[in-house]
DNA sequence: ATGGTAGTCTAACTA
């Protein structure tokens, strides 16, 4: 069972390049930001067409989530309960016995701004249902663009990000206070890693052609599920692309398997 | 000290 996520910063921009990946990386959920399309211009055909059932909770310009999947999904949920939000960020499904909460984290613009403390008013509200989520399912992911870098190992340049957003403690504290209340682990972080890892890379001043990126889409695993998490990595294929998202997808592949060979249940 | 690029939609906002 492979999962991933990828922000793609416009989907109508974007469906080749996720087309063509799918054919390359046959994975079997694949959450996805800023897709900026309403529901009604949202490509299902083509995504059908690909072996890919849709769901998605759209939003014209700004925003905007959906979730392909190759297995029936049930229990839609696109509203954080009791947070009033106009803005289109999460979707959660139930799917090949699988929980998923697809997250488009709001990205705060300035630690001095009205949009910061919305993002930490969000990340209460989405920490105290998603651990409400986690209590009821065992095997849960929690995967999107979390516009938080969790750590200075993280990002390409502390200091010079030091004061700003996506690095400050206190979106920092919150990340860690969702991973503490709800034992979400970031199965990233599970296995060695390449040196200067990152899933975003800014579109100016040659962000991605210097390596300057930030580690800011992440899968987090419950630990029923991360013991059975047998890799993740981020492909940074797509972003060398024409035209890239500034974002590169990111994968995890899960053992599913009730029992061993010889029968016996596997912890 | 500021700007650089991209997407949406042609003005300005968001990232």
């Amino acid at each position: 069972m492979q999962i991933a996520t990828w922000n793609v910063n416009s989907l109508r921009v974007r469906l080749p390049q996720l087309l063509e990946w799918l054919r390359t990386n046959p994975v079997d959920v694949l959450a996805l930001q800023e897709t900026k399309l309403q529901d009604a211009d949202f490509p299902v055909a083509a995504l059908e067409a690909a072996g890919y059932g849709v769901t998605f909770s759209g939003q014209r310009t700004y925003n905007g989530v959906a979730v392909l999947s190759r297995a029936p999904v049930t229990d839609l949920v696109t509203e954080v309960p009791g947070f009033e939000d106009a803005q289109r960020r999460v979707l959660a499904l139930t799917t090949s016995g699988l929980r998923i909460i697809d997250l488009y984290v709001p990205n705060g613009q300035a630690l001095d701004s009205e949009k910061f403390q919305y993002k930490l008013r969000w990340l209460e509200a989405v920490a105290t249902w998603v651990a409400a989520e986690a209590r009821a399912h065992e095997r849960l992911v929690v995967l999107g663009d979390f516009n938080i870098a969790p750590e200075d190992r993280d990002v390409h340049d502390p200091a010079a990000w030091e004061g700003g957003v996506l690095v400050s403690p206190a979106e920092r504290e919150q990340l860690q206070r969702l991973l503490a209340a709800t034992g979400l682990i970031d199965v990233f972080r599970r296995f060695e890693q390449p040196a200067k890892s990152y899933s975003w890379w800014d579109y100016r001043m040659l962000g991605f052609r210097r390596n300057h990126g930030l580690r800011i889409d992440l899968i987090l695993a419950s630990p029923a599920l991360a013991k059975r998490c047998r890799g993740c990595r981020i492909d940074i294929a797509p972003r060398r692309l024409e035209r890239p998202s500034d974002h590169a997808p990111v994968l995890a592949s899960f053992d599913l398997d009730e029992t061993t060979r010889d029968g016996a249940p596997r912890d």
